[in-house]
DNA sequence: CTATTTTGAATGAACGTTCAATCCAAGGAG
DNA sequence: CTCCTTGGATTGAACGTTCATTCAAAATAG
C-alpha cells in the first residue's frame, strides 16, 4: 500500500493527539507532549496543522468519519426499524466500547468551546442514512416524534456517556448490561 | 444575614471558576482569570484554598451539596413509591437543564484524576434519602435494577448534553420538549 | 496598637509557536 | 557512477507569553 508517506505523520501526530487528550484533556496536552509521544519534532506539527485548534478539529472530524462509517457499514435498511435501532444503538456502544480513547474524546470535545452548530452540520452528512430511517420511523408512528439531535442525544451520547465511565471504572459494561441498556432505551424512543 | 464576608468571597470565587471550568476546562481555567472574574487579586484565593487542586476539589463538594438540597427540598415521603421515585427523576434531570455549568463541571469531575471513591463516599450522606427511594424502586420493581452510574448517565449525562446542545442552538428546548424528553425517559427507567 | 485580610509584582517552569539551519530523495549533467 | 542542484520535509533551539504560586508590603478591622 505505498501510502503517501505525508498521511503517514499526519496519523502518527493524530493517534499522538488522540491518546494524551484522552489522558490528560485539551489543556494538559502540550505540543511538545505530542512530538514527543509521536516520534517527531516539535515543529513539524506545524507543518501539517495550522495550530493546536485546528490539529483537535480535524482529530475530530477523521473520528466522527470513522465512527460514521463503522456505524453505516454493515447497517440493513430491509430490517424491520425495531431492529434498526437496536442495531445503531448496539453498534455505537460497541464502536466506543471497543475505542475508549474516542469515548473520552467525544466527551470532551462536546462540552468544550469546540463543538459549535457549524461542525456538527458539517459531519451530518456522514450520518444520512441514520437519520434518514428515523425520520421515516417517526413518519409511521413507529418511534417518537423528537428532534434528531435528541435522538441522537439518547443513542450516541449515552453511549459514549456510558463507555467513558467503562474506561474509567465506574461501571461495568458487560454484554448482558449493554443489551438491557438498548433495551431500556428502545422504551423511551418508541411510541 | 450579617454573613461572613470570607464567606462571600469564597462564593465569588466558587462561582468564577465554575463559570471558567464550564467554559474552558480544568486546564483552560488559570488561577490568574479566576481571580479577575471574581473580582479579587491573584494572590487572596491562596488565603482561601491550599491551591487549584484542593479549590476545584472544593468547589465539587458545595455543588454537591447544593445540589441534594434542591433535589430534597420539596420531597414528599407521604407520595407513593412511584411517585417519589418519578419526581426525584424529574428534578435531577431539569436541575441539570437549569444549571448548565454545574453539569458540564459534574462531568469533566467524574472523569478526572480528582475524582476518588474517598470524595464520592464522604458526599453519600448528602443524598441519603434519594438513594433510599431508588433502592426501594428497585426492589419494588417500580423501576429497572440498572447500576447507579447508568441511572446517572440517563438523567444527568442526557441533561447536561441536551443542555449543550440547546447552548449552541442545535436544538431548542421548550419546556414541552423537556417534558416529552423527560417521560421518554421515564419509559426506560421504570419497569 | 495587633491581627487579619488583601494586594500585585516577582519567580521559574511550561506553554504554543516560529524559523534559520539541516536533511534527504530525485533528477539532470558530466 | 559521481557530482551538483533543487525543494519539500524535518529539526530543535529560541521567543514571547502565560501559568501556578509566593511574599513583602499595604490596607483594613477590632
Amino acid at each position: 500500500m505505498g501510502n503517501d508517506p505525508g498521511e503517514e505523520k499526519r496519523e502518527k501526530i493524530f493517534s499522538a493527539t488522540l491518546k494524551l487528550i484522552a489522558e490528560k484533556g485539551f489543556h494538559g496536552t502540550a505540543m511538545s507532549k505530542v512530538a514527543r509521544e509521536a516520534g517527531v519534532s516539535a515543529g513539524i506539527i506545524y507543518h501539517y496543522f495550522e495550530n493546536k485548534d485546528e490539529l483537535i478539529i480535524e482529530l475530530y472530524k477523521e473520528l466522527k468519519r470513522q465512527m460514521a462509517d463503522s456505524l453505516v457499514r454493515n447497517f440493513d435498511q430491509t430490517q424491520p426499524l425495531t431492529a434498526q435501532v437496536r442495531y445503531i444503538c448496539g453498534e455505537c456502544f460497541r464502536y466506543h466500547l471497543k475505542h475508549p480513547r474516542q469515548a473520552l474524546f467525544f466527551q470532551q470535545f462536546a462540552t468544550s468551546p469546540y463543538y459549535t452548530t457549524r461542525i456538527e452540520k458539517e459531519m451530518r452528512c456522514h450520518f444520512g442514512v441514520i437519520s434518514e430511517t428515523f425520520e421515516r420511523g417517526m413518519q409511521e408512528m413507529i418511534i417518537k416524534d423528537l428532534p434528531g439531535p435528541v435522538i441522537e442525544t439518547l443513542l450516541i451520547d449515552v453511549a459514549s456517556s456510558l463507555a467513558k465511565k467503562h474506561a474509567v471504572g465506574l461501571v461495568e459494561l458487560t454484554d448482558a448490561l449493554v443489551d438491557r441498556v438498548m433495551d431500556a432505551l428502545w422504551e423511551a424512543i418508541r411510541n
